[in-house]
RNA sequence: GGUUCCAUCGUCUAACGGUUAGGACACCAGGUUUUCAUCCUGGAAAUCGGGGUUCGAUUCCCCGUGGAAUCACCA
């Protein structure tokens, strides 16, 4: 019978999470869900100081938008001091610990020191292969402040033990402490867990993103107006691939699809970029009314957003417009502030020589735009394919920069707008005739 | 500096030692289109260097070079 894997998700909630700290969640939710194992929420708060519980409600929120569940927990290590004073006790007793009689940072006081027994350790990597360090280099350790206060080496590999981890995976950047882990893992009896170390995720300048260097968190993504199934999406591919060309993927997916054996060795920089494309694809997938909600629930936030999303018209841009064109939320605030839907709302100023086609005489112009007006007073119908049934025909015939141009025009007073017949079923058939009747009179 | 890790198009990456080194994003060109966007087609673009091993190295080994991580009484 095949041990059940065990996996953690150990935050420390002195920010909020951000890329890296979400990547290693993932992998080890994938891991875990992908080998009907468990996942197990802690907290390592054991520096007071910098961790509060604004940061563990931020963090918890997170994972739930994003759909990473866990099967027990959330467990703050500050509520588990007993069992490192425990672990300390007996190491003390078994003198595999001693107390050292100096502290730099606090004269007078002393600290907690592991009794080293400088050998090489080599463990096995699921995503490098074997690692051999030789821990002489690390001297004799500091684990704990004083008997009462563990510190991160010393509360991890107790909190692992006491678990049940199987299987610890997480950032390159913490391969050289592994072997202190696995000495403490030795000295306290258990068995020690089988390792992977993913690669690091960088920036531009090749540098790793970090709370403090670049990394941005869940919120600001979701700020952006990313959704959780395209960030999922883009970060699975950040250090892992399916072996094939596929690159979009839900997160169940994924869940099938993930093994470490193909999570590779080099560091992955970010590109927003990529991102915007995957996050786009997910977009296009979302039925009708869930990308609706997504956008007003985003506008509803934003000024400028919330005045148009109220608009009679606006449901029908959503569909028709915003859906080809945004890769993420934000780009609809810009969109805004650049004036590109001011036609919805207000009816275009428009100058005389911006509504004529090319070298077309205004004359031959009034006589499309009435055509047009008459044509669409008889529609019955009113979607953007009938009005383009209406008069394709005619377009086609006289024209199509020389009727479509300055219909479009009338509509929009853009020189660079949707197509007309998306407009026109828009704003409706009222205000279409209207504005047609503007364009008509200033040609006169 | 010590230790450890890493090295394929600009970026993410694929290639049981034998491929015209493949895909995606971005970019460029053409097509569709009244404009923008979408969409379609095409293009440019990579194995860090040097030695081995081998009939044959992107692939295995060594050296070099470059980059990164880490060396806390942070996690």
């Amino acid at each position: 019978m095949k041990e059940k894997i065990i996996v953690r998700f150990p935050p420390s909630p002195t920010g909020s999470l951000h890329i890296g700290n979400i990547r290693t969640l993932l992998f080890n939710y994938l891991f875990a869900r992908s080998n009907d194992g468990e996942v197990v929420m802690r907290f390592e708060d054991t520096d007071r100081e910098r961790s509060n519980s604004t940061h563990e409600a931020i963090a918890l929120e997170a994972l739930s938008e994003l759909g990473l569940d866990f099967d027990k927990g959330p467990f703050r290590q500050s509520e588990r001091t007993h069992m490192y004073v425990d672990a300390l006790q007996r190491m003390i007793k078994k003198d595999i610990a001693y107390v050292a009689e100096e502290s730099e940072e606090d004269a007078g006081k002393h600290v907690i020191r592991f009794r080293n027994p400088n050998k090489k350790i080599t463990f096995n990597d699921l995503v490098r292969g074997e690692i051999t360090i030789d821990t002489t280099d690390f001297g004799d350790f500091v684990i704990a402040r004083s008997e009462t206060n563990p510190i991160y080496h010393l509360t991890v590999v107790v909190d692992d033990l006491e678990m049940g981890i199987t299987h610890v995976i997480r950032g390159e950047d913490h391969i050289t402490s592994t072997p202190r882990q696995i000495l403490l893992v030795e000295a306290l009896g258990g068995s020690i867990p089988t390792y992977a170390h993913l690669p690091l995720i960088i920036g531009n300048d090749k540098k790793k993103l970090g709370k403090r260097h670049g990394a941005i968190t869940y919120q600001e993504f979701r700020d952006l107006g990313y959704i959780p199934a395209g960030i999922i999406n883009y970060l699975a591919l950040l250090g892992w691939n399916p072996g094939d060309d596929r690159e979009f993927f839900t997160k169940n997916e994924l869940v099938k699809e993930f093994s470490l054996e193909r999570v590779n060795n080099s560091p992955a920089s970010f590109s927003y970029e990529k991102l915007d494309s995957v996050n786009k694809h997910h977009l296009l997938q979302l039925p009708s009314e869930e990308y609706k909600e997504y956008v007003h629930t985003f506008l509803a936030v934003h000024p400028e957003g919330a005045k148009i999303s109220g608009h009679p018209h606006f449901d029908g841009i959503i569909e028709n417009i915003l859906r080809e064109r945004v890769h993420k939320f934000s780009e609809i605030i810009t969109m805004l502030h650049d004036g590109e839907f001011n036609w919805i709302i207000n009816q275009p100023i428009i100058k005389k020589e911006d509504i004529i086609w090319k070298e077309t005489s205004a004359k031959t112009i009034e006589k499309h735009l009435k055509y047009a007006y008459k044509t669409l007073e008889n529609a019955s119908k009113w979607t953007p394919e009938s009005i383009r049934e209406n008069l394709w025909h005619y377009a086609e015939e006289q024209g199509k920069g020389e009727v479509l141009w300055p219909f479009r025009f009338s509509l929009t007073g853009q020189k660079q707008s949707p197509d007309p017949f998306t407009v026109a079923s828009v704003l409706g058939k009222e205000e279409v005739l209207d504005r047609l009747q503007n364009g008509i009179q200033l040609l006169q």
